[in-house]
DNA sequence: ACAGAAAATGGTAGCGCTGCCAAAATACCG
DNA sequence: CGGTATTTTGGCAGCGCTACCATTTTCTGT
């Protein structure tokens, strides 16, 4: 079915004038003579190097000893028939595989890509290869993803977030792999937890905003029923006020996913709702910007009139005119921390990796 | 081996007083009885069910035919046992694989992650699991990265970009499935192509910029030796410029990748070096959001004094308080459009979808 | 109730590779 | 130079599953 794939596209390729000139230059026999390097096996390889498979299958993965001499043979009879190893096989013949799952919850939200940039970074120079699945911050979806990834017989699976649905839990204490979970250290994990308490950050915020003096501070949020660390972070804001005598003045929460347009318009709902407000503390910093957007537009003075403080210590909130008073989340260092784990043989373990307040000019 | 480490994992997890209670309460028994759901295989389902091998598998994959008698006995054996299907075991005996390779130069800036998120959605909802790899903007890079994805035999592979070293192109025409490239239709491609001409877009906003009245203008980009796309897009900027007898006044070109920071610092130094602009082209809208920013800083009137011109349409552009004249390009769309193409069967082709220019308040 | 069609089922040969083991080739030692 | 250690090699049995085919069972219609 490859090989018929492969030659139908040829031949259809040859009715497109546009790309004709360029498949002509570097056609397919540059891969092999054959036509097409799948298809070609490991026998076909040792028949060609006149050796065995297994010494073929040896050379090729510089595993147990063979002679010089054929390792160059065998070496140009792969690279003459443009042999391409097929995983799939070796996979299922040897033990372990050479993947990792990694679940996200989002693509929208930079920090995830953030995430998986950190983790696919460590990953692919350990020969790892990351699949990805996005749940779209849907528990059930988590679910379904956890059975799907499984079913490839990763090496590991990185998932973000502690909470999972009973089923989804079941699987992963079952799989008899590494399991890691990401970005939040509030709660029990399964086996290995990297990241850092959201809370702790809720409570930094929290005491950064009361020391500065502000009183009457409001909160402007997103879904927290579905971005359960934005609410670990709000509980952790919540009740370090409430340790002070104060209390969240107002608060808006957007039923959407958080964006600069839900903070620009949460901070003028809370304005118009909430008198008086000195400071305003964002789910995030998308949520920030957008609130500080609206000052800008408004013409309201921060810190001065409205102080804004918010989470994850963005590029763009670094680099606004008045950088953002926010807390910088080791996102990329979790992500490498947790990849670096999957080979890992010790015992479950909780990576807590620190996030750094960071003092803008909106406070 | 998978059995070894489940048992150790949960031995181990003995000795962890913080995870002690949650795992009592929903430990690995949940899963299977055996203690373990991985490790289980077909053979176990079917002769738990007391069928053959080949109806369990028909039930399982609902293919063929099947009495609902012993599809409920299959079903409820499969349950009981934790049974995971292993999809390594069952591509190598199918024909081809449900795993998609996508292959993106950075998860840094936002626009690969779009493009990853629209294909992952629809990838998804076909069953099939998405292999990322991250190339870093280096060809050789994506050179590894190709052999790599395609020795998983996926059923297609999705590249960001036309252009590769003579060998990857050769891996990828010799590879027998669907090659999808994406974000760019300037250029001859291996099989399908899905984008948008980055040199149309260059040419659309000089063309606004021109038709607005600006004259002396500037360009601020990031790397273009590593960033084609934006090169294509300066390229059709600089000609169409040129076809209305002017040039570009001044160009300041970062040699790092495209961020806020970089086309803060860009815009500061192009302005320092060239006088009397007019207006500015930036490489995309992170570069222009910099400038932006910096513009509010120095109080520079927009676009008054200076006019500013992006790239992208993110939402950071659309949310500034002057909502930023940019070109939205249809990120998710391609993802969507490319990942839809993996199943598809027909020729080679070329599948161009259109961007827009917005006019925002910075011209 | 009986032939013929249709549905349901089980056996088995691989998919391409790796791991194991035994055999062959080569090296080393006194 | 014989004999043992060592390196190098090839054969082959699976890994867990699906596709194919043959067989059995269940349904039709008359």
């Amino acid at each position: 079915m490859a090989d018929k794939d492969a030659s139908s596209m040829r031949d259809d390729a040859i009715h497109d004038d546009a790309l004709a000139g360029r498949r002509a230059s570097a056609g397919p026999h540059l891969v092999s003579p054959a036509g097409s390097g799948a298809g070609v096996t490991l026998t076909d390889v040792a028949r060609e190097a006149g050796v065995g498979e297994s010494t073929a299958s040896r050379v090729l993965r510089s595993h147990g000893s063979f002679s010089s001499k054929t390792r160059a043979s065998v070496l140009e009879a792969a690279a003459r028939l443009g042999y391409v190893p097929n995983r799939i096989a070796g996979t299922l013949a040897s033990t372990g595989s050479k993947l990792v799952g990694i679940i996200v919850p989002s693509l929208a939200n930079i920090v995830f890509p953030d995430l998986l940039r950190g983790a696919d970074s460590v990953l692919g120079k350990a020969g790892f290869q990351s699949v990805i699945g996005v749940t779209d911050y849907d528990l059930v979806g988590e679910e379904a993803l956890i059975a799907s990834l499984l079913s490839w017989r990763p090496a590991g699976l990185l998932v973000a977030g502690l909470e999972h649905t009973p089923r989804a839990d079941a699987m992963l204490r079952g799989a008899g792999i590494r399991i890691i979970e990401m970005l939040d250290t509030d709660g029990a994990g399964i086996d290995m937890v990297v990241g850092f308490s959201n809370r702790e950050a809720g409570r930094a915020s929290a005491r950064h905003l009361i020391t500065r003096g502000y009183r009457r501070i409001g909160y402007v949020g997103h879904d927290l029923a579905l971005d359960l660390r934005a609410a670990k972070r709000f509980e952790g804001f919540r009740s370090t006020l409430a340790e002070a005598g104060l209390q969240v003045a107002g608060q808006v929460i957007a039923s959407a996913p958080s964006s600069i347009e839900a903070g620009r318009d949460g901070l003028a709902r809370i304005l118009s709702e909430t008198r008086d407000l000195d400071a305003v503390y964002f789910s995030n910093d998308d949520m920030a910007i957008g609130g500080y957007f609206l000052c800008l537009s408004r013409g309201i003075g921060i810190p001065g009139e409205l102080a804004l403080f918010g989470h994850n210590g963005l590029e763009v909130a670094r680099c606004a005119p008045q950088p953002l008073s926010t807390i910088r989340t080791p996102r990329v260092e979790v992500g490498e921390a947790s990849a670096r784990l999957i080979s890992s043989d010790g015992p479950p373990a909780v990576v807590t990796l620190d996030f750094e307040l960071i003092e803008g000019a909106t406070t």
